[in-house]
DNA sequence: CCTTAGGACATACCGCCGGTACGTACTCGT
DNA sequence: ACGAGTACGTACCGGCGGTATGTCCTAAGG
């Protein structure tokens, strides 16, 4: 008979993942230097023994928090590209998509803004690796295959498309008028886009 | 007579400059969080009483470090694209030209990196406003008014085209063959730009 | 059923670091 | 010459990340 999961480890669980949803609020409310775990573990109710029994220390738990940000975002982002069309269709939906992942306040303060200084831009990049950005550069190297952009190097323009469409991104999520912010967005990224598209 | 500035207050000046270089290297090396007061004011040979005479705290001195790395980094960057030619010359100089400047450390680090989440990203904002990309911003008005490109949304596109700049500097930054690094980045850059240049 | 080993916390404490308070020497104008 | 203000140095405080240790509870073994 499998061995059932005892109520103690799902309690576990439970204190573990309210550790994680409290620094994601209050890193991104106000910054990884500027929340104390006395904060984090308040607004959990519960106390340092408990965190540092789940993580190592703050840099743990800011990554646990990176990952779950993360991997929400991935999901939500594979979703939306995944839904069939052409490669070029799918590309402009993958932007598209991509930009909404971006509004979200979590993501681009804790992945776009403060990871690369609180967790080093080495494991940054690597971490990135398997997440939004991974998607980004085989939506590009789709487009590739399917012969729609000219051979350009992958890495580099994926990486600056990447890097433009998390700047515009920013740009909406402060803009006092976020529809005219999104159009104009928009329309600087299809030009970019055209420019790596192939002549025909 | 002109009044003459006194010995000791070049003293003071010096002292000054000296915990502005420190800040600035040790900063560029570690990073704001990992760099203590304590080893700034050792490097500058002076105690933390000569820094709070200066400086009001620790964010006034970086701002004052960034505020120096900055300036160095606009004097390099518009002396590059005064040197006449066509407004597209000058625009496509000034890529260059940036990718240099974001090739130092310092200006990667601090500017770049580090200053959003130190400043706050409004403060980062006000203050680019003055610097690199009030620059950028400057040379995509000139390719308009021009005519050289379109009528893009200005303030939206040279951000955008900001953001793309720094991270490919990065990515050369970081290259194990800078060289072609370079070569890439900027066939990236030219296609990008190209998106924008009006039909002709 | 009793024992016991270990997981899941809570509590108390330490050391570092940013910031403050205060003291002192030197200099500059009068 | 002398008060005043500048340019520091010294001593100390509080908060915060991290650690060491204790306690309670549960689940597995005899």
């Amino acid at each position: 008979m499998a061995m059932m999961r005892s109520r103690r480890a799902d309690y576990s669980e439970s204190t573990k993942q309210a550790l994680v949803d409290s620094a994601t609020d209050l890193f991104t409310k106000n910054g990884y230097a500027a929340t104390s775990l006395d904060a984090i573990v308040k607004r959990a109710r519960v106390t340092k023994g408990a965190l540092y029994h789940h993580f190592s220390g703050k840099q743990a738990l800011f990554e646990a928090a990176f990952n779950q940000v993360e991997t929400r975002a991935m999901a939500q982002l594979s979703k939306a590209i995944d839904s069939a069309g052409s490669p070029w269709e799918r590309a402009l939906d993958g932007v598209q998509e991509y930009i909404r992942v971006c509004l979200d306040p979590a993501y681009q303060r804790l992945v776009i803004r403060e990871a690369p200084v609180v967790m080093g831009i080495e494991r940054w990049r690597e971490a990135e690796e398997h997440f939004s950005f991974g998607i980004v550069r085989s939506v590009l190297e789709r487009l590739i295959e399917a012969g729609e952009i000219g051979d350009v190097p992958v890495e580099v323009t994926a990486r600056m498309m990447f890097a433009s469409l998390s700047a515009g991104a920013q740009i909406i999520a402060d803009a006092s008028d976020p529809k005219k912010a999104s159009a104009e967005v928009f329309t600087a990224l299809i030009h970019m886009i055209e420019g790596i598209r192939r002549d025909r």
